[in-house]
RNA sequence: UCCCCGGUAGCUCAAUCGGCAGAGCGGAUGACUGUUAAUCAUUAGGUUGGGUGUUCGAGUCACCCCCGGGGAGCCA
């Protein structure tokens, strides 16, 4: 007989003479003739109940079947007489698949600290935070692809390997086979795998405009890999990124975009994990409900950066950075807007060309960029993008003005030499989505198996 | 990388002025006829992160190192 899902089971609408279950031991507890067996295997919070008589074949080894021990039960599903729980397992037949020492499981029946349990990365999502966490990571990257699916946009497979130095977003892992352990040969460059230095992508978007210049509208969603020694509880040196691009559109549309595309996955996420972010609700953020709605209630105040600095200034508030035009927005003014000024999500946009990246695109007034960024309560910049700059004239100059190696953009230029059209996008950091929508605070919990500097355990 | 805080039993934490290293949870053993992080009783469990120093005496003070957390910068 197939293995039931405890999700399906206990989602059953009538009881069932024959069903088999098989999970991992959340607690067990005896009582005279008999015990309640706890079962949980991933596929829902709940865990299911079965009730083991003595006369129960495969009881004789119920004393092992210990928290953490992996089960398998055949029985009936009837519904419980007990508080707590509609259907339970009337056993006839236990397994001990996989027995785990009482001793020595690391996993107790009371809350674990988060630090702690980043400590057995291979055990924490057996807990019911952490297997919830996992369940939403995974119907989130569905609400992604749903949402731009939906939208006629094509997925994009942009490469992991990249050979380009001016992807420009920040410092870069280098990739090579060469042995590092022994002395560089000569020509080591020319020697290694790819003939030329090679590093992991920090950005998608390069490729993506190609794309977007060629399917109008495409998006990658994919690891992304910074090697800067940030040490802060929203950055990690591996994460995966969302990076829309689309042409024939400007920024307003970017922003559109956006915004539309954060509410639809909280929305969807809250839709089909709601006992997953009711968790989170509960035990984590107690406003999280409150935010959440918040968001999804009104559209997102627009605001350009000029008028954001001018609110900061006035707002009488004394900052440890410096306000004022040509200076960055910093955490604790992006926070200020966001959680105290506007309450709820800010798009600000035309920055300083002097703070934005080359390829952004410049505006009439001769000192900004097309740039947006969207800030949210709790955590700050979750979304950062553009409107590039199209103009092959415009970009050349921009290019020599930074100094920068014309040669090394080549193709980045053809394709504003061949059908250049007006096109933009953004990159939408996916775990500071996951941050959002369930309240945690720090990006190591919400990544399977983190990496950050100095941590590269499991 | 910079600033601040911390590291004591498997986990979470106490330990007064430098004076016998403790509790809860978890584990083990037993009790209990339907439990819900079950309950009750008994019990085991320690190189106080590592090193050096001060002292009659160091978990406690000083210095160095390692590790963790929070904040900042960089950004998503």
């Amino acid at each position: 007989m197939k293995r039931c899902d405890i999700a399906a089971a206990l989602a059953s609408e009538e009881p069932r003479d024959e069903i088999v279950i098989k999970g991992w031991v959340r607690t067990r507890r005896d009582q005279k003739g008999f015990s309640f067996l706890e079962l949980n295997d991933g596929s829902c919070l709940a865990n299911i109940q079965a009730v083991v008589d003595e006369g129960s074949e495969g009881f004789e080894r119920i004393l092992e079947m210990n928290t953490g021990a992996a089960v398998g039960v055949t029985g009936a599903l009837v519904p419980s007489p007990g508080k707590g729980q509609k259907w339970e397992i009337k056993a006839r037949r236990v397994e001990l698949i996989g027995p785990a020492d009482a001793e020595t499981y690391p996993l107790q029946k009371k809350r674990h600290t988060d630090e702690f349990l980043r400590s057995i990365a291979h055990l924490r999502p057996r807990t019911n935070k952490f297997g919830a966490m996992f369940r939403i990571r995974s119907e989130t990257a569905f609400a992604i692809h749903d949402f731009f699916r939906g939208r006629g946009f094509i997925n994009l497979h942009a490469p992991i390997i990249t050979g380009s130095d001016c992807e420009g977003a920040g410092d870069m892992f280098r990739v090579t086979t060469l042995d590092l352990g022994q002395p560089l040969p000569k020509d080591a460059v020319e020697a290694d795998f790819f003939g030329k230095e090679s590093f992991l992508t920090v950005s998608g978007q390069l490729s993506a405009e190609v794309f977007a210049l060629s399917h109008s509208k495409v998006y990658t969603f994919g690891p992304t890999f910074r090697a800067e020694n940030s040490n802060t509880a929203r950055h990690a040196a591996e994460f995966w990124m969302v990076e829309p691009e689309f042409a024939f559109g400007d920024l307003h549309d970017n922003m559109d975009l956006a915004e539309d595309c954060l509410k639809h996955c909280i929305t969807h996420v809250r839709t089909h994990c709601a006992a997953d972010v009711e968790l989170f609700a509960k035990w984590v953020e107690p406003t999280l409900n409150a935010q959440l709605d918040a968001i999804l209630a009104r559209p997102f105040t627009r605001l350009p950066y000029g008028e954001a600095m001018e609110i900061l200034a006035k707002c009488g508030k004394t900052f440890e950075h410096p306000v004022g035009w040509g200076k960055d927005l910093q955490t604790e003014h992006e926070r200020y807007l966001a959680e105290e000024h506007f309450g709820g999500p800010v798009i600000v946009y035309d920055y300083p060309k002097e703070i934005k990246a080359f390829y952004m695109r410049q505006n009439d007034d001769g000192r900004s960029v097309a740039a947006m960024d969207v800030l949210v309560p709790r955590i700050g910049e979750i979304v950062g993008g553009s409107q590039r700059e199209e103009r092959l004239d415009v970009l050349e100059r921009r290019i020599a003005e930074l100094g920068l190696d014309p040669a090394g953009y080549w193709w980045y230029l053809e394709l504003r030499t061949f059908g250049s059209a007006p096109h933009a996008g953004f990159g939408l950091g996916f775990e500071r989505l996951l941050m959002l929508l369930t309240g945690v605070t720090n990006i190591r919990d919400v990544l399977p198996f983190p990496r950050t500097p100095k941590h590269l355990e499991f």
